[in-house]
Order: structure tokens, then sequence, then C-alpha cells
DNA sequence: TATTGTTATACTCTATAACTATA
DNA sequence: TATAGTTATAGAGTATAACAATA
């Protein structure tokens, strides 16, 4: 995907500019930042973001079926089965067959899987400096605040982020993507 | 699309959930949540986020050419060509070509695009105070200023938003998709 | 008949590459 | 030959629908 820009901007030099950006639009921004820079830097583990999602979801409760991950994140189990398979095969995920239903799998984090967390982790603090960097510890803790009491307001599960796209975006010629304000 | 998800939790009830959210993961999932919301929003006017993204920069400097826009957007010139097509129809956007060097096509506003203009900014107004509503006055310009602040030493340009695909995600078996963290 | 997981299929969006016209 | 724009093609990613196994 190379989605891009779409946007506003912010007075800046001669030729007339478009109305600043609200903080709305900053917080887009900088989310949408934030999320590609954590891509990248999940990519050292061969971990796409959606499948770090998942495996973090597992670890914090082993032995769930497939069904009750799907619903927590949010995505079709069909989705989820794919997304299992590829990180059975790498050893990160086991699907173990219940034996007193045997239509489910309990998925499990696997051997491998078990030792990756722990560099899923440092990953995901190396990332949180490297976003906050230019903030001072009062800053990050202001900052923090007031994030929490939007996403609290919002209703957003606390570790689960809402979907992206189909959610707009009617159709309309062009194409969608995710700009927004 | 119907992305959704992949994340991580912070302590909530009885499974062990998995460590605390940081704030660059709020930001994502705020940034998020933002970005649908606005998608929704400016639907009413049969628009999606990057048509009005291309709109407002055509609003703000008109006349210039696809090229142009395309770089400025960060977005493949093919692309803006489905983009313009689309919003010419309906008469929002005019291409006019350039008497002196008639490869060129500048890009300007039609008629009905001018007037779509004040209902965009209406939107946009609209929906930046939808999200900041949790906050009073004092926690808006804080939260603005520390916003401001990050995406500034993030070297994020002023009215465009970095892309947001393509950048993680090598491939791996499942799906990427946009968690982060 | 209802449910879990799976496979197969179709669709949306975007990018890459090839083509036309001007220069 | 180089550039603006366009068209055509292909790929990534996701959802919907049909299917098999178990209950």
């Amino acid at each position: 995907m190379c989605q891009a820009v779409w946007s506003t901007t912010v007075s800046t030099s001669e030729p007339p500019r478009v109305p600043p950006a609200g903080s709305a639009f900053l917080l887009t921004q900088l989310g949408t930042h934030a999320a590609s820079a954590f891509a990248e830097r999940i990519a050292r583990l061969d971990l796409t973001p959606p499948q770090t999602g998942l495996l973090r979801v597992v670890a914090s409760e082993p032995g769930r079926s497939q069904q009750a991950l799907a619903q927590q994140l949010g995505t079709p189990p069909t989705r989820l089965v794919a997304l299992v398979d590829g990180l059975e095969e790498r050893g990160l995920l086991e699907r173990r067959r219940n034996p007193g239903d045997r239509r489910l799998h309990a998925v499990h984090l696997g051997p491998a899987g078990e030792k990756l967390m722990g560099e899923i982790r440092d990953v995901a603090r190396e990332h949180d400096d490297a976003v906050l960097a230019p903030l001072d510890d009062d800053e990050r803790a202001r900052l923090r605040e007031l994030l929490g009491k939007l996403a609290d307001a919002h209703g957003l599960t606390p570790g689960v982020h809402p979907g992206y796209r189909h959610l707009g975006a009617p159709d309309a010629k062009g194409a969608p993507g995710d700009q927004a304000s």
C-alpha cells in the first residue's frame, strides 16, 4: 500500500494556503505517522502490525478459540485463519484441538512465540520512545493524560484500535484512502 | 475494506492482559478513530478523504499542473488522473489547457467546487469539535501545543499527511493492515 | 439445525508499466 | 529525447459466500 497524502495545508509561505489544521487533523497525521513508524520497526522481527496484534492478544489470554479472537479483534474469522496459518508455520502459534468440543481450535503461543514476545515488547518500547522523543517528561505525562481522556471519552477499547477503511468512503469515482482532518 | 484491530490491551479485568498501551499506541488509535470519523462526516458531501484533500489543495493554489499536485500530495500522477476525473464530472474541478505549453492541464475549482469548499470547511470544523468535545478550552490548547510540537519535530508537512501502507509490512503470509503501537 | 473452522471467490484500492500528445 | 497526461494491467489486501466437520 502506498497511500499518501490528501490534505490541507497550514499557512506557510507565499501562495494562499488552506486554513490552519485543527487538532483533529494533527491527530490523524500523527497517528498515521506513528502507525507506519511502528510497522517499519516491527518488520525487523518479520512481523506485520496485524500479526503483532494477534500475538499480543494470544499472549495475554492463551487458549481461546479463533472465533473469540476474531470477535475481540473485530476482524472476520476468515481473516484470522490466514493470519494464524502464517504464524503457525513459523512456530509462533499453535492450534490445539479441544477434546471436549472438537470443532474448537485453542490458539496458544508456540515456543518461538514466547521468545518473540520479549522482542516485541522491546520494539514497542523503542517505538514509544522514538515517537515521544521531542517531549520532556512533563510534557509526556500531560500528553498521555490528554490522549487517555480522549480515548476514554470516545469509547475506544483499551487495547484494540478501531477499524479504518470501509467506514467512511462510500465509493465515489476517484478512490478512498485515508486523509481526514 | 474493513480493517480493524490488531492490538494490545491495557490491563482491565480478570485475565492477564498485555502491558499498558503507550502514548504512541494511543496516538495511532486516536488518529485512526479521527480519520474514520472524518470519512463518515465528509461522506455527507459525497466525498472521500482523498477527494477532499485534493479539493483543498487546489483551492489553496489553483491552476497548478497535475504533476505538481501529485508531487505535493505524494501520490503517483496516475492516481491523480482518476481523482480529477471524478471531481471534474461533478463540476467540482476544471481542467484548463495551458496555451503556452499544451501538455499541461491547469487544475482549477469549478463553480460547484467553490460552493462546496464552504461546506467542507463546515464539516471540518464540526469534526474538530466532535473529536475535541471531551476537553475543555485549556486542555485543547495544551493538546494542540503538544501535538504541534510532535508534528513539527517529526518533520510532518504542515498540511499533508504521510502515507500509510506499503511503508512497513514486508509481506508475510497473513496480511498487513494497520495496527501499530 | 447451529456452530467452528476452512476454502474459494470477488471486490476495492493502489501502484507499475506502456502509450499518446506535445515540446 | 524528454515531459504531461492518460490508459491498461497487475498486485496487495480484505470481505462475502459457499463448504466440511462436529455438535
